[in-house]
RNA sequence: GGCGGCAUAGCCAAGUGGUAAGGCAGCGGUCUGCAAAACCGUUAUACACCGGUUCGAAUCCGGUUGCCGCCUCCA
């Protein structure tokens, strides 16, 4: 049975969708001025396992997030730059892209942009403006708080506990601080839009109520972002779409963790934060899947070196495992994710793989409010014990260790699935590492290969310190060799 | 001031009331010409501190200390 922590009620519930077998979920997204930091790294890909998870055990999932192409930091950007604000989202966006697809993030099922909904938009404002929930203030239109009895639920603030204007300075048409704005009138250079209330622009917050209503109905299953939106924007959202529609607007609320970057939170005000493109330039994508899936998704991720250098080499661990499993028993077919569990031999008694139980038991971690550091562990478990199958198999293999390594290949690569790690043949991974490692460290790989053969020639002859000479110069080009009943193979260490 | 979270071995990190997953690093082995990889063994005198509930608590309750987040743009 699948738990979900929910924000709303504070505790792991029972998730129980409200058409069955259906999910219907929305997760904000990005506002593209800037580019794409380790942080939307987070959120995406722990939505994007989510997704994959739900599907994985049955569920339709309808996935919708957005991007936030319209608001304030987006029109100062564009006017620094003196490009249009179309120009500078779609630059953002097409990078948004081309960093998720690096970090093999799946497509939500719909990618909405703000300023393809403006009259779903100004719908919801009207439904608002109609009901008494909002008033108008020359051209702009506020969301009056203290007309919606709820407000503050999600968040667990009550309207006269916070401090009004402690750190802003509040609008004095506004009837309580705390109301927000649902319609901008335009001011020159602003993009804009006409509406009952002339032309103008939308606030932050009513986006997110007019896109993922439009998308998936007035009462939806999930919602989630990071957990900086607790308060205002989802509570607002909340606010506005209940306020709009009379009606519950979600079931579940799903925030996750922040990064930080050295112990230190990353945000826009400290300029620390770490871009994928460059966090990518030096790890594989999948080490950053790893490293940001190790942690639970609620809790606080420190991103350092150490802990990168430690899932690239976990991401290796698994490669080469799958890589020892693909000698033993042959390539697989599907890369898919065919199930297999269903065709396990009972309990292997200790013998075996000893990973029959893998995916029940991924099952149970990731049912527990997706906990997929939980998972990991289990997935390294399996590795070891599977390494120490074939460890101990001297000479032939029967048939029946050989089915059972496939049947725990499968698995893990079910699992792998999920996670987005383990997905390319191994064969590959470790060409690509080795080729990028070359260009990055500009070495000549023609020269490597000449003193790797000399070395073998040497160690024909029992040449050792001819071998070891060499093997010293290659280390000294950080050229690591293992030499296997095989022959040598080398890596960039 | 309000709301919330966290404190587990050298480091990172799971943990469903019954006596501590996993990873990295370290040490000792097996293997190896030597290495590497892999595997085995080892590494916590009880999980911040104090008190309580319980036959029994890292796990529940109260308090203390420390750190952090939100209440301002941020995922």
């Amino acid at each position: 049975m699948l738990k979900i922590y929910n924000t709303f009620t504070r505790k792991k519930d029972a998730f129980k969708p409200i058409e069955a077998g259906k999910v219907k979920m929305y997760v904000c997204g990005a506002t593209v001025y800037d580019a794409c930091h380790v942080g939307h790294a987070r959120c995406v890909i722990v939505f994007d396992v989510i997704v994959r998870y739900l599907r994985e055990i049955g569920y339709e999932v309808t996935y919708v997030r957005n991007f936030t192409d319209v608001d304030d930091k987006i029109i100062n950007r564009a006017n620094e730059l003196g490009i249009s604000t179309k120009e500078l989202s779609e630059k953002y966006i097409k990078e948004f892209y081309e960093d998720m697809d690096a970090l093999k993030v799946e497509r939500a099922t719909q990618e909405p942009k703000a300023t393809e909904h403006i009259d779903e938009i100004i719908g919801v404002i009207q439904r608002l403006l109609e009901q008494g929930h909002a008033y108008k203030a020359g051209g702009d239109v506020f969301f009056a708080v203290e007309t919606f009895n709820d407000y503050g639920k999600l968040s667990g603030r009550r309207l006269e506990d916070m401090q009004a204007g402690a750190r802003v300075e509040v609008d004095e048409r506004k009837r309580s601080p705390f109301d927000f704005v649902l319609w901008k009138e335009a001011k020159p250079g602003e993009p804009m839009w006409d509406s009952p209330w002339g032309k103008g622009r939308p606030g932050w917050h009513i986006e997110c109520s007019a896109m993922s209503t439009h998308f998936l109905g007035n009462h939806f299953d999930i919602h989630g972002g990071g957990e900086d939106l607790i308060f205002p924007h989802h509570e607002n959202e909340i606010a506005q779409s209940e306020g709009a529609f009379n009606e519950p607007f979600v079931n579940v609320w799903i925030h996750n963790g922040f990064v930080k970057i050295n112990h230190e939170k990353m945000s826009k005000s400290l300029g620390n934060f770490l871009v994928i493109k460059e966090i990518l330039k030096q790890y594989h994508a999948e080490a950053v899947r790893l490293f940001l899936l190790s942690n639970h998704y609620r809790s606080p991720i420190d991103f350092t070196d150490q802990a990168m250098v430690e899932a690239e080499a976990g991401i290796e661990k698994i490669y080469a495992l799958m890589q020892r499993i693909e000698e033993s028993v042959g390539p697989c077919e599907a890369r898919a994710t065919t199930a297999s569990s269903q065709t396990l031999p009972p309990e292997g008694g200790g013998q075996g793989g000893g990973a029959e139980d893998l995916w029940p038991r991924f099952c149970e971690a990731m049912d527990d409010d997706f906990n997929t550091a939980r998972a990991i562990g289990l997935v390294f478990d399996a590795v070891r014990r599977l390494n120490r199958a074939m460890d101990d198999a001297t000479g032939a293999v029967s048939q029946e260790e050989l089915t059972r390594l496939a049947s725990a290949r499968a698995d893990l690569m079910r699992i792998g699935g999920v996670l987005g790690i383990g997905t390319e043949a191994p064969s590959d991974f470790f060409e690509h590492r080795k080729t990028d490692a070359l260009k990055r460290e500009a070495i000549d790989q023609a020269m490597v290969e000449r003193l790797v053969a000399e070395r073998t020639q040497a160690r024909r002859r029992k040449d050792w310190a001819r071998a070891d000479r060499i093997r010293q110069q290659l280390a000294g080009m950080s050229i690591e060799l293992e030499d296997r009943p095989e022959g040598t193979t080398w890596k960039v260490g």
